[in-house]
DNA sequence: TTAAGTGCAAAATCTTTGCAAATGT
DNA sequence: ACATTTGCAAAGATTTTGCACTTAA
């Protein structure tokens, strides 16, 4: 598990304030092989926590690389933990995203690699996505 | 080019009316490789056309399976046609999306095929989104 | 102490809904 | 003629912003 400790020392290190929203984030992120959409830790909190702070607080991550962003079948945005090789606006997740249709999920499988084809001349490619959308062992 | 009357005819075969806004809207992803948003279908329309009739006329074509969405890097949905293999709520696009993070374009790359690795027990798949991002031809 | 982060209210977006008028078949 | 589609206004939902208060370092 995740201390507190080190979830703390992360976010000094990038030179953002540990601050308990940011540490209760980071660790709700660990703990789960899925991503979590905004909504999903309002309820996590009950609503213990502000809204727009949360909303915040998932910004200031992203753009420090801590998290990034994943959309489900539904267009929501989820956020998941960067494994590594993410920096500020240059995230680098790539790896597959499986979406659940029925419970609308979203499991990072970070160890599968992905292989692209070639592309047209012309298009340079800086991240790839691969994503499965189907039914999660919990739903089928 | 795709006719109107080309257009007017699948609009009928599926059960929908072939109606002014239904037929621009084919007419216009059918001649882009990119995938349209809504607000881009309200520039090319110049405001003429009702924003919440671009909605409905959206949400009819793909729950009939004529055009299917897909979210750019900012989590915009954005429009495009179904090449084939697309029924109601069952969308086939087992092709390749490149995405630009710099004009935010969607294209679809139809013919390149996506091969993925093995999935871990219990996850079944009905769909593969391969997204790739980067500079398009156009922006770099 | 003080720059960064938070909470609240309010604004700005984005998307959907209800209903009367218009349109396609 | 009649069910479907559209336009408008209004509601809902989501996300952002301004500003005073609070907190971590």
């Amino acid at each position: 598990d995740v201390t507190e400790i080190q979830v703390s020392q992360t976010l000094r290190q990038i030179g953002l304030k540990s601050t308990p929203l940011r540490i209760a984030v980071l660790q709700q992120l660990a703990k789960k092989a899925q991503a979590l959409s905004q909504p999903d830790l309002e309820t996590v909190f009950e609503g213990r926590e502000n809204r727009v702070t949360i909303y915040r607080v998932l910004r200031d991550l992203e753009e420090n690389g801590l998290i990034h962003r994943v959309f489900d079948i539904d267009g929501t945005a989820r956020f998941a933990l960067c494994k590594n090789n993410c920096s500020e606006h240059e995230h680098n997740d790539e790896h597959l995203h499986f979406n659940c249709i029925t419970c609308k999920n979203v499991f990072c499988l970070d160890d599968l690699v992905v292989s692209i084809p070639a592309l047209p001349e012309g298009f340079k490619v800086q991240n790839v996505k691969l994503t499965v959308e189907g039914i999660c062992k919990n739903c089928s």
